[in-house]
DNA sequence: TATGAATGAGCGTTCATTCAT
DNA sequence: TATGAATGAACGCTCATTCAT
């Protein structure tokens, strides 16, 4: 009963989500419209609806492939050996949440789970995230009064309140990549 | 004349802003419908703009009006003599930011300078609520081998990390007072 | 073997029906969704059209049931002492038929025939109701200047004028009851 | 300020009308659709639902409309001689109730009035067209034993019933007036 | 018979913002 | 300053029906 289902539907699946690749590649990903996407690839708009529940589950699964592309390149640094490192292990990923307003938005709306049992694409790549960066900390030069889990969410805490402020028109990037090595310096190797 | 008409003037801002602050009281900032607000006043949309910019600038001035009202019960404690002191001291300013993600979201957009020229209110609140961090932290019972303003920067980054998973299904507002809690001593008194 | 395919197949329209039973007396006709049914019978949805021509058929069959249900109870009426005693005897099915807008619709759009070889099931109770009213009519004290067809046809004709009615907002059940005795006696025992 | 509106607004009104009043014509009330309407008169759709509450709001003023001047024609006629008189003095209305099915189910929906205090237009011709009957019957050569009032309610029950059959495919418009001719005489001048 | 993905086309909605008066 | 009509553009939705497999 539910197996038939594979060969077209996935096809149409993976075209619309193609096709919506490259339209955010050429427009980004605010300017994504629906009806763009769905005259595109040449089906109904039902059809669109019948694959997503809505747009923001449609960005949910692009920025968590970015995310995770970007978490791909990150896992082979197997360790940091300074904090100056982290952050520069860290910043593509930055860099991309903080490259439009509206990925940031999406990115804080989606990166908590809504409900136990549907954990978005999203909310996924921030758990692979923590325990990619658990993992490494493990091992690094860094403070062992706290856990690696503590560690880990004070980055996070201070990579998004950068990025906040990044996205506000003062403060260019170069600035975060500095403000953040002070921070987490501060919070890594207190002396 | 031009006296009379600023009074008048003055006048429709005034009961612009009344009108505002009870429709907040009874709805929320988000459901706060412009429509609504004029035809509660009896003046004319195009009149509502021609006091305030955008809707966003409204908000800016209701938002930045309860931040500074907490920020004035902040002030009269003098002394932080604890981790959980500070905590406890700045927990309703982050109960009321994340009561409505709406709030949130419009404390994060404006929360940075848009331009050097105009500073919003929520952004002088910012400045004002770094301020009395600060003063507090200077003579407080806190780590010293960083500054009181780095001090600062990392319990606004916890605590808009921690507001921003509280506004998650998953995550109460205990959890959020615990956590930052432990955060914070990590933060601020590294052993 | 093509027993046993047929089997089956009745099988599956019975499974069908039976569930468009509980499904309408549970929200109603008109909420009745044929993805809920298939769905809870556990078929497929072209099964569904394999098995009924569109979802007017089934609903053409289900209304034609209740329908024939109460003309079974009215058959036990053999006479008509009055006009009264008409109203009574098919007051409960003026009240199914405005039970619900939808089902008044169905009615008069399948009441009647849609083509001569195409006789639905609604528009079959209709014969049967007319045969009836006719049969208790020739016997009743009512007047004898007009033929029985046509003394049926004027009942049908003030029942379906007061559903109308009643199913407006300002009219109740009762007052439909009342109004159609008064004109009954008007078209029925003119003085 | 409630004022100045008159000038731009009527005169859209009055253009979105004049716009729909030829699209019914020219593809009858059924297929009229606003996105049509509103790139024919070049406005914004929200234009179109600032002025009519939605597409039912519209139809009904324009088959309110199109009644009315059917009622005018109606007026001329100063008395009935004769249940033949009566009937093709409303034969025009009939055939243009019966003329859509589209209209005749917009027809069913709102002529009775949804509240007490928004009485639609459709609901209204109605009223004025049992005034109009009601003052003709009172002077014709009709039964004198039930008050106009009954009668001219009679005279609608046959003539719904009547059109509610001529939409189905067995029933003429010639059938439908001979019916009606009939079913009247028997109503309005029982022996 | 059975499957279930795809269709389709329009409706209603939204509401901050603009601009001619 | 004040007015308020008009904008705009896309979203989500609907859900019976079809058709290729």
């Amino acid at each position: 009963m539910a197996r038939a289902k594979q060969l077209r539907s996935l096809k149409t699946r993976e075209r619309l989500l193609g096709s919506a690749r490259e339209f955010v590649s050429d427009v980004g990903f605010e300017e994504l419209r629906i009806e763009d996407l769905v005259s595109t690839v040449g089906v109904a708009k039902g059809t669109f609806f019948a694959h997503f529940k809505d747009k923001d589950s449609l960005m949910d699964i692009l920025i968590a492939e970015r995310i995770n592309a970007l978490l791909d390149d990150m896992e082979t640094v197997h360790n940091f050996d300074s904090v100056e490192h982290v952050v520069a292990s860290i910043m593509p990923l930055l860099m991309f949440i903080s490259s439009e307003r509206y990925v940031f938005d999406i990115f804080l709306r989606l990166s908590g789970a809504l409900a136990v049992e549907e954990i978005g694409k999203i909310a996924e790549t921030i758990y692979r995230y923590d325990c990619i960066l658990i993992d490494r900390l493990k091992s690094g030069p860094f403070r062992q009064d706290i856990s690696a889990e503590l560690l880990s969410e004070g980055i996070q805490a201070f990579s998004v309140s950068s990025i906040a402020l990044s996205l506000c028109a003062l403060h260019s990037e170069q600035n975060l990549e500095n403000r953040l090595v002070i921070q987490l310096n501060a919070w890594m190797c207190p002396s």
